[in-house]
DNA sequence: AGTCAATTAGGAACCATTCCGCATTACCAT
DNA sequence: ATGGTAATGCGGAATGGTTCCTAATTGACT
């Protein structure tokens, strides 16, 4: 229940009493269908004003801000590359790739015992973060040598 | 081994050939004695200042990142809040405090294992990022209810 | 159709971080 | 100790993703 689709995330919406706009689905359409990229805000950005006209940058952040606070996509955010939105909201690592910035999902088989970590440290998890930074498969085959630039 | 000394980082930076400078020595005794906190750059520059009067930021900003950049601290990239920098670079996962931003470090007992992952997906990890988001013991008991702002 | 609150567009503002050019300095060999 | 030299430091401007602001628009519901 946690894959995203277009009709979900429009009932989502509703039950939240949140309105359906066209800039919404034009960005929500571009999340479906770009959803192995993890893209960033102005990928949305320039795709999404391909279905809508005259969408603003504004509104896209303001989307997708939205769906994040609703829980509907999540975050990722990054310092020098942009902010990156997901809708596979199951417990993962993300797999950053240094070359393409491409942003794999690795079910964790599994993963570190939450409840342990409450209990021994009275630190109360909301929320979590697993990522591995790298290269993919296809970066390491394009060339010998992967530490260059 | 991984646990940091001035001497250690002093150390370090002859090796590789870069210089000692008060500014630099300033900044490690920051970066050592609010280990525990792990330090932002404002920070890091507002508390070295004391030591090394007329520092600069941007000397601060291209001296974390100096040592970052030769792997003698790690540099904790977040968006909202500003960067921030540990000394403690075995595999562990971070603890981020929603409320006070604190830091705590939690020693993963068995990590999720790298190896295969690699076997996988083929992917190559060079580094990892593991943090748990939520609200420290202290926080949590200042107030009955956590979630407001 | 009418009402109202949510949403949007556009641009200014924000701010951590980086960049730039020049002055200063740590370090090594003499 | 001294001098040469490349690294480093400084200060301020620039950068760029994101947020903020306000007026105008538009969905959703009656």
């Amino acid at each position: 229940m946690t894959e995203i689709t277009k009709e979900s995330i429009i009932k989502q919406l509703k039950e939240r009493g949140l309105k359906v706009t066209p800039q919404r689905l034009a960005i929500i359409e571009v999340l479906i269908e770009h959803r192995q990229l993890h893209p960033g805000a102005r990928f949305v950005y320039e795709e999404a004003k391909k279905k809508k006209r005259g969408l603003s940058l504004s509104t896209v952040y303001a989307t997708l801000g939205e769906l994040s606070r609703h829980g509907i996509i999540k975050t990722l955010q990054f310092d020098q590359i942009e902010n990156r939105y997901e809708g596979n909201l199951e417990q993962h690592i993300n797999l950053i790739c240094e070359k393409c910035k491409k942003i794999l999902d690795y079910k964790v088989p599994n993963a570190v015992d939450q409840r342990r970590v409450a209990k021994k440290t009275g630190f109360s998890i909301t929320d979590t973060r697993l990522e591995y930074y790298g290269y993919c498969r296809e970066c390491l085959g394009e060339e010998g040598s992967k530490g260059g630039e």
